[in-house]
RNA sequence: GGGCUCAUAGCUCAGUUGGUUAGAGCGUUGCGUUGACAUCGCAAAGGUCAGAGGUUCAAGUCCUCUUGGGCCCACCA
């Protein structure tokens, strides 16, 4: 039966299998238990246009990490999935496939429209959550939601009324960023701000010397530094700093502002800086945010010169109807030819650009609905100043802080079609736009004049308004009773909410976990999260943020292909310091394949010489560990050491710790030295019992890390229990914990190492040669050297027949090493190379004497005494006397070679 | 302009509140396969921890500055 396991770890069939069998046998799925104490995880719901990328596949190993393990610790462990619509990212993809067919979304029509992009939604929306099964995700599947769910909608329209209701919600005229390719506005957050190499426009505005009564003792013109000159034609002003002197005399006058001939002032504010440019800037109320302000606060003329897709409109003269770059360039042409350029600098700037097509954004005035932001804030930076909630690495607490003490009003509503239609509606009869009814329902009549001829607000709102509600309307809120998918609304956000954990991007920081910190307080009146887990972004081996365009992105789903899901997982964990960027190569991902084959053949092993009934479960309980052998009582210690670490590890969200930590007790500790060690004495009891324990308690450990190896494997072994995902984390024994046994095995290691050094250093073939340990009567390491049972060694090394103590006598006549309380011996003749060996030993020498040297002047200074902690004090005397110890004894080796 | 982050072995990176001889993976070199695994084992070489100063009995770790990367925020026309 034993020879029916493969050598190799072969993944692709495992992993299917199991998979069908977590989620066939309802393993992922949760529900209302007050016996348990709840742990949820909320996933970041990926975009429906989402296909999975390694990004994804780190941050949500992460979450089925923290899942997995307190499942196994016994909590009610619930993580919920969902997917977002995706507004723009969304529409623009389904524009893009009907175009194919050459239509435009206004030949459907909105309603057609939005009919397509739901059949696009039901054919290719779900491709993410399959993939994500594919990373074995442990998912409550029976839960997913989509934050266009007819329930979820209801929670958005909810929160849009409440907060419309407390005077949050405003509409107004303001400069926002206007994407004039995906014709909608943005909320700061989504126009982002990059670098761009562009010029600084010196424009001569002339001087209306008519209008002016002095003696003509000013200039011609006035000259101003711009790099949007297509926007000129909107200025209604220049403005000067009143405490420049260059242009005192020129406040209040007129310039004609050229190509329009518009007459504009010239006006003082101290919001101008003098060292800029000329230090006179011309104001364009309806195209710039500052221009906007000053616009107000001098009662300018707002003057819009584009059309939504920045082409030029009538305002602009004749430049209407060309677009905004090429308006730009034939107004610098005509101003040349007119003698108003004065030059052109370069400028790097940095401009806004459309998070979801990366066109420079527009800052454009027009109508449009806000939040109030300030108010929501206050207490959701009270709950992180308290630590209510706390972020892993510390330091986003700052980055939020920062944002959330300086937050500025949110730009919710979206000139597209897809996502929540406002729930906001006009009345015709009145033709009053300042009268918007806000409404749940569509009102028969206008409470105004009772016209039934009502209409509803085109806009659709803002993705993240429908997102920051994701702890609480994926529950429901605020329905009551049975939801569609018979869950039960209030009790489960009861139970479940506050939910445990965050696991996220700093992307998304601003975007998302901002945003729910307040909407929880708000509308829960509770933090939504206790936890708040930043990972570092998937980066290229050279840097690069892994991304489709860029072509460097590495396929988690081919990954998996190759190496297997339990490779891709432990590899990518295991390199990812907490919060750190991670740097991808395809090598990568071998040291999670060779560690994922040396779990299966380390259990393939133990299974080959397991002995049918010597681990049932009687035999375990009643064991004396005073009963046990050294190296047994060690590796139980090492394990649970071990275990200690990775649950420290995972409590402080340092995973790749806890992975390391894991990947070198299995692989160094169990395998290099137990499994070997115990090899010539498999069959013996306590053998097979601690070997298949820590093999299975292992197993266990490293389930949440590699979740598909260790099923197959642990279903093979004896066990309990229909699957290893739900079987108990082991509990930690600290009392097993023996620091005593692994001090005692560190010696036999080193013994070992120190003759394994020896064989090689002197080329003595691997062999039969005899090797001689004498130990020193007083030295205790006598003992364990006796108890240890050396005899392993041969079969460890192959090499020398060991012969310890008294037997040593007379075997061979030079010493050939030393450790502290023992010489090791090996006969010389018929070696080789003893002369590079001693030029080893004197280099020894001297590095034991530099080391003495610098113990004793430590030990000599008196502060060091009086004020280091006894402990350090004392253990670095005992080095001390190590050392010497050490030096006399290579110098007696030294001194012995005679051949 | 403000803030964050990184610089440690040939390469990619760990190194927790300062405290043994600074670690791992990959690579390199040497040795080793008759029954767990060559996706393996044993070993070796390789580091003035970017530079300068400071605090301390003690600094890769804390502070200041410098140099060189990366990132974020901000209304520099």
């Amino acid at each position: 039966m034993t020879d029916e396991i493969s050598k190799q770890y072969s993944p692709k069939d495992v992993e299917e299998r199991w998979y069908k069998f977590w989620e066939e046998n309802g393993l992922f799925s949760s529900k209302v238990n007050p016996q348990k104490k709840p742990y949820v995880v909320l996933i970041p719901p990926p975009n429906v246009t989402g296909i999975l990328h390694m990004g994804h596949a780190l941050n949500n190993t992460f979450q089925d990490i923290l899942i997995r393990y307190h499942r196994m610790k016994g909590l009610e462990s619930l993580w919920m999935p969902g997917t977002d619509h995706a507004g723009i990212a969304t529409q623009n993809v389904v524009e893009k496939s009907i175009a194919k067919e050459g239509l435009k979304r206004q030949d459907l029509g909105r309603e057609k429209f939005i009919e397509r992009v739901w059949l696009w939604k039901e054919k290719y929306g779900s491709t993410i959550i399959h993939q994500l099964r594919k990373i074995g995700a442990s998912c409550d599947w029976s839960r997913l939601r989509f934050t266009m769910d007819e329930e979820y909608s209801k929670s958005v329209v909810e929160v849009f009324l409440r907060l419309y209701e407390k005077g949050l919600i405003y509409r107004g005229s303001y400069i926002i960023n206007w994407c004039p390719r995906c014709h909608t506005a943005l909320s700061d957050e989504e126009a982002a701000h990059q670098p761009l190499k562009g010029n600084l426009y010196y424009l001569r505005y002339p001087l209306n010397r008519d209008l002016s009564s002095t003696r003509g003792d000013l200039p011609d013109y006035i000259v101003v530094a711009t790099t949007r000159p297509e926007t000129m034609l909107g200025d209604t002003a220049i403005a000067v700093n009143p405490k420049d002197k260059r242009y005192k005399k020129l406040v209040g006058k007129t310039v004609t502002l050229p190509l329009i001939n518009r007459q504009i002032k010239i006006i003082a504010d101290s919001m101008v800086d003098m060292e800029f440019g000329t230090g006179a800037v011309k104001v364009t109320p309806a195209h710039d945010p500052n221009d906007y302000a000053l616009g107000k606060k001098h009662n300018l003329e707002f003057i819009n010169v584009m059309h939504p897709d920045a082409s030029m409109n009538a305002s602009a003269g004749k430049y209407e109807g060309l677009e905004r770059f090429k308006a730009r360039e034939k107004i610098l042409e005509d101003l040349k030819g007119m003698g108003l350029l004065e030059k052109i600098a370069p400028h790097e700037l940095s401009a806004g650009h459309c998070y979801r097509c990366h066109t420079i954004v527009e800052p454009y005035l027009s109508k449009q609905w806000f939040v109030k932001m300030a108010p929501l804030a206050k207490p959701a930076i009270k709950a992180v100043k308290e630590g209510k909630i706390k972020f892993y690495p510390a330091r986003w607490t700052k980055v939020y802080l920062n944002w959330m003490e300086n937050i500025q009003d949110w730009c919710i509503s979206r000139q597209i079609w897809w996502g929540h239609r406002l729930p906001v509606y006009y009345c015709k009869g009145c033709n009053d736009e300042a009268g918007a009814i806000v409404s749940g329902v569509k009102p028969k009549h206008c409470p105004k004049c009772g016209s039934a001829d009502i209409y509803q607000d085109e806009d659709v709102l803002d993705t993240w308004f429908s997102s920051w509600l994701w702890p609480f309307a994926t529950f429901y809120w605020p329905q009551k009773g049975l939801s569609p998918k018979g869950t039960l609304c209030e009790e489960d956000l009861k139970y479940f909410y506050p939910t445990s954990t965050l696991v996220t991007a700093a992307e998304i920081i601003f975007f998302w976990v901002a945003r729910m910190i307040m909407a929880g307080i708000e509308f829960q009146g509770k933090i939504p999260f206790r936890d708040v887990y930043i990972h570092g972004t998937v980066r290229d081996a050279e840097g690069k943020k892994m991304s489709k365009s860029l072509g460097n992105s590495i396929d988690p789903l081919e990954i998996i292909k190759e190496y297997g899901c339990d490779a891709l997982r432990f590899s990518l964990i295991s390199i990812t310091a907490q919060g750190q960027d991670v740097f991808l190569s395809k090598e990568r991902f071998e040291q999670g394949r060779n560690f994922a084959n040396k779990i299966w053949n380390a259990s393939r092993f133990i299974q080959m010489n397991l002995i049918p009934d010597s681990v049932n479960s009687d035999l375990c309980i009643f064991f004396k560990k005073e009963d046990l052998s050294l190296v047994n009582r060690w590796i139980l210690s090492r394990f649970y050491s071990t275990l200690s670490e990775v649950e420290k590890y995972l409590d402080k969200f340092r995973f790749n710790e806890a992975a390391n930590s894991l990947y070198g007790f299995f692989w160094h500790e169990f395998c290099d030295w137990y499994l070997e060690i115990i090899k010539p004495d498999i069959s013996n009891p306590h053998n097979q019992l601690i070997m298949y324990k820590i093999l299975e308690k292992s197993l266990r450990v490293m389930h949440p890390f590699m979740p598909f190896i260790t099923e197959e494997i642990w279903q093979k072994l004896p066990h309990e229990g229909e699957s290893i995902m739900v079987s108990s984390w082991p509990h930690l024994q600290k009392q097993i914990i023996d620091k005593k046994a692994e001090k005692e095995m560190s010696v036999i290691f080193e013994v070992i190492a120190c003759i394994r050094n020896m064989r090689l250093a002197l080329e003595i073939p691997p062999g039969t040669l005899d090797v001689g340990v004498k130990i020193y009567p007083s030295d205790n390491h006598n003992r364990i050297l006796l108890e240890s049972n050396l005899e392993y060694i041969k079969s460890l090394s192959r090499a020398p027949n060991l012969i310890i103590g008294e037997r040593y006598q007379g075997l061979g006549k030079e010493y050939v090493n030393v450790l502290s309380g023992m010489h090791i011996s090996i006969p010389l003749q018929g070696l080789v190379d003893i002369e590079s060996y001693k030029v080893k030993i004197e280099n020894k020498i001297l590095k034991a004497q530099s080391d003495i040297k610098a113990k004793k002047s430590m030990l000599s200074n008196k502060d060091f005494i009086n004020k280091a902690p006894k402990e350090i004090v004392e253990a670095e005397k005992d080095k001390l006397t190590a050392l010497e110890k050490e030096v006399q004894k290579l110098r007696g080796v030294r001194d012995g070679f005679k051949a």
